[in-house]
DNA sequence: ATCGATATTTTGTTCGAACATCCTTGCGAT
DNA sequence: ATCGCAAGGATGTTCGAACAAAATATCGAT
């Protein structure tokens, strides 16, 4: 009963925080479990291959089975959630494989979109970079996986930025391939990254990239931003397929999942 | 009434294709029907902008409203479909500027996938684009948008060569995303494609550029290869945009839609 | 004890009805 | 005549129960 426990510990994690600060109009309960599910789901709450049962689901969510349905039909099309005909859902799983497909078209990609908004972005552009760089310099990281508050903001935070540098390249359709690498990615990065055993070196070498690349940005250096930019996923790659071999291995160590 | 109209035709042209030979276990109304409504969309039987009624869609398809709302969950995150809360779903609209988008980055992603299929492709790729060229270059072209049968037959025909060129390359994220822009054009071209008004001699080059890429494939002359398909994606999205610009006219001074 | 068939339980699927929200219509006041 | 407001109808949302399929447990035969 491993994935009750999961549901649960999931739903408890979640509830600290409510949907959305305003929380006003237009919203539905399928809409609000979409949202809670797929946070869950990109922040490893919900372990990969682990069934989602209706009745496990509804209780610990605490909404009805047909809300269910339509936010996990939407994450089947997300790729977050697989789905077999009267067999019912089950967390997507996680491969080597296809962390390495995604995490070389997301540096594709991703480097694609930057040269193009280095191209045509405009002040706000430059301006939201430095707005969002500030803010995730100034987030603490998080000193252990347990404190998912502190985890939260900067995943958030991070990922704003990220999306900050490529917001400019005019193509909604590219932003919205190079977000949903994005959250995949974070997928991996979550479910794999048990301990925060990084060095203060690599932090730093982080914090440097991320900076690097807004100026060679903001000063229109395409060919710099893109270099660093793919060093920057590279190194992260490395770190997460790292701790993945490391994780699976004690994985198929511990039982025969 | 309009809505009513188009729901009943793209029903009434549906039913007269099973949706699937064999159609044996596994499956569910709700995956029929999303089967069945993802067709109608990009046939474009329905029309963009309009509105889904539950109503009307369940007497057209003859399906309860929870498997409908399963479908049109999962229409939503394929981009096919938009929601808003308590206000109901509706075609995704067409747009100049969409066409544009996903024009460009079909050319980049399918020029990327064709030379990495060319770098790893083995004797079975190249077999399959051979059997699909030959069914392509076999099947008649309609010669009116009316005959819904061979339109159908073409496009999936035409849809399945352009697959088999990048089908080996490797990359299942960018085979999802390379299908997802193929669906999405397939949506502007038979929407806006009211009248077979290609000259035969565009017909002629469209089918010399498809020869001639399987041809430069296989040969792994990645260069001609991808000259050429980005050539032949251009020429179809002048058309697309010439047409998509005289059907907008015709529709602005028809009604106020 | 093992295998296979049947019975039971669990789980997913679908429907119909109750409920909430939105949109339209009609009325009255300015 | 126009605007605002209230009543009514249409539509979307959610739930609970009936239904169907799959997984599990039970029992008997070899």
């Amino acid at each position: 009963m491993i994935g009750a426990e999961s549901i649960a510990r999931a739903e408890s994690a979640v509830s600290l925080q409510s949907v959305s600060p305003g929380d006003d109009d237009a919203t539905t309960l399928g809409i609000e479990i979409y949202a809670r599910l797929r946070r869950d789901l990109i922040a490893g709450h919900l372990k990969p291959g682990e069934r989602l049962r209706f009745r496990q689901l509804s209780a610990a969510y605490g909404v009805g089975i047909a809300p269910l349905r339509e936010a996990l039909s939407r994450l089947v099309s997300d790729q977050l959630v697989r789905f077999e005909g009267h067999r019912g859902y089950t967390v997507a799983p996680l491969s080597l494989s296809d962390l390495h497909d995604l995490c070389a078209l997301r540096t594709e990609l991703s480097c694609n979109a930057l040269r193009r908004s280095i191209a045509g972005g405009d002040e706000d552009w430059e301006a939201e970079i430095l707005a969002a760089l500030h803010r995730l310099e100034r987030t603490p990281l998080p000193h252990s996986v347990e404190d998912r508050k502190t985890v939260d903001e900067w995943e958030q935070r991070h990922d704003r930025f990220h999306h900050s540098l490529i917001a400019a390249c005019g193509s909604p359709w590219l932003l919205h391939f190079c977000g949903a690498l994005s959250d995949h990615f974070q997928r991996y990065r979550r479910a794999v990254i048990v301990v925060t055993s990084s060095s203060e070196a690599l932090l730093k070498r982080v914090r440097e990239q991320h900076r690097t690349v807004a100026e060679a940005a903001i000063a229109r250096d395409a060919e710099r931003a893109t270099t660093i930019l793919a060093e920057h996923f590279q190194g992260s790659v490395e770190v997460v397929i790292r701790n993945y071999e490391e994780v699976s291995r004690s994985l198929s160590a511990g039982n025969g999942d």
